[in-house]
DNA sequence: TCATATATCGAACGTTCGATCTATTGCTGT
DNA sequence: ACAGCAATAGATCGAACGTTCGATATATGA
């Protein structure tokens, strides 16, 4: 036992699915219900009502990136490589957990009161790991920019974007994209002030 | 006259504000007749349903900014500068028409057949301007890149993302942020294989 | 064995949605 | 003045939505 998925734990991974296929508002209650052969007064008594069920959703997988992140943050590193290990932790986990990275980003605004609370919340607390390395960066003058908070901003963009595209049936691997991806990131942060070490 | 805006133009306004600030399905033909105080059958007999509305809503912004990007595409200039006024044109339109632009790429997938179609079309359109002179960039050494679709989505992430967090209100104005997308996007792409001419 | 808590169900409710239908208004050309 | 047509309004439709409810089934504990 302990390997025995509950009927709680196998709503919310059809949730998943669907929410990242189709949307929060583009899958309703019933569709999940049907999707797996249920009542969905069951869901109801799990999760109470539809954004619940969503609450639930984004608490989950937004608290094994923040704690992902936030191991890296305090590894005893140069800033540089922290950033880099940091970036990397990031792309990873987006590209590997799509559907739940995709629940919580594409469908920002439209829920209501606690959603949105809890969407803001997990949003600050990772912008606050990259703030904090790219300040470092930057007092250290491994940097230079004018606004941390848009270069943290075009960061995001990369990483998230790849949600749009990436197919894991694509021509390249997972690593193969997280290497392109990096690379792009760090010279866009870096640039020509960076250095050209290895 | 040719000022005088038709109720036609007043719900394509009034259209693009809503579905760019609550999502195409989270806006109800009855919100946008309720906005301008009209009755929602004005809206089926000038679009014929709701998605003939985004379609026209898609059709219009898409075509002034393929039309842009097709400009820049077709100057005679060095590949280099050609690419940097390509992403300089792309961001500023992003920038300058948040709506249109934001309607376009937030609310992907979740439509029927033909919103699906054209909004396809577009994204290729853009895509082909960019395929085409990061292809001339790798092919005169300028850069190396291992695929330039992922470098070309890493692009597209950086300049869609500030849809998400762009204020016009904020510390910073438009051309500084721009500025700042940009030498990213340029570090990024010609990284340390570039060269540090001006 | 009995009592209690949990899990699941089917039916129904009230609301909102996109869409349609039927009138009525207002302009335009003759 | 009037026919014709586009524009607009209001009433209405069936379907789908989220939610609630009471009843039943299953597991747990005393």
């Amino acid at each position: 036992m302990g390997n025995i998925k509950t009927n709680k734990d196998r709503i919310f991974k059809t949730a998943i699915s669907l929410f990242s296929a189709k949307g929060f508002r583009g899958t309703s209650i019933r569709d999940i219900a049907n999707a797996m052969n249920i009542s969905i007064s069951n869901i109801y008594h799990h999760f109470g009502n539809k954004e619940g069920l969503l609450v639930a959703i984004l608490e989950h997988s937004s608290e094994r990136l923040v704690k992902k992140l936030k191991e890296v943050s305090e590894l005893d590193v140069p800033p540089k490589e922290k950033f880099k290990k940091l970036v990397e932790t990031h792309i990873r986990l987006a590209g590997t957990f799509t559907e739940e990275t995709k629940i919580f980003f594409l469908d920002e605004e439209h829920l209501s009161e606690e959603g949105e609370k809890i969407n803001r919340n997990i949003q600050r607390q990772i912008y606050g790991f990259y703030q904090n390395v790219l300040q470092e960066l930057d007092e250290t003058g491994l940097i230079r920019c004018r606004s941390i908070k848009v270069l943290a901003f075009n960061i995001f963009g990369v990483i998230n974007w790849q949600l749009r595209w990436y197919r894991p049936e694509g021509p390249l691997s997972l690593d193969e994209i997280i290497d392109e991806m990096l690379s792009f990131i760090m010279n866009g942060v870096f640039g020509t002030t960076g250095q050209n070490q290895k």
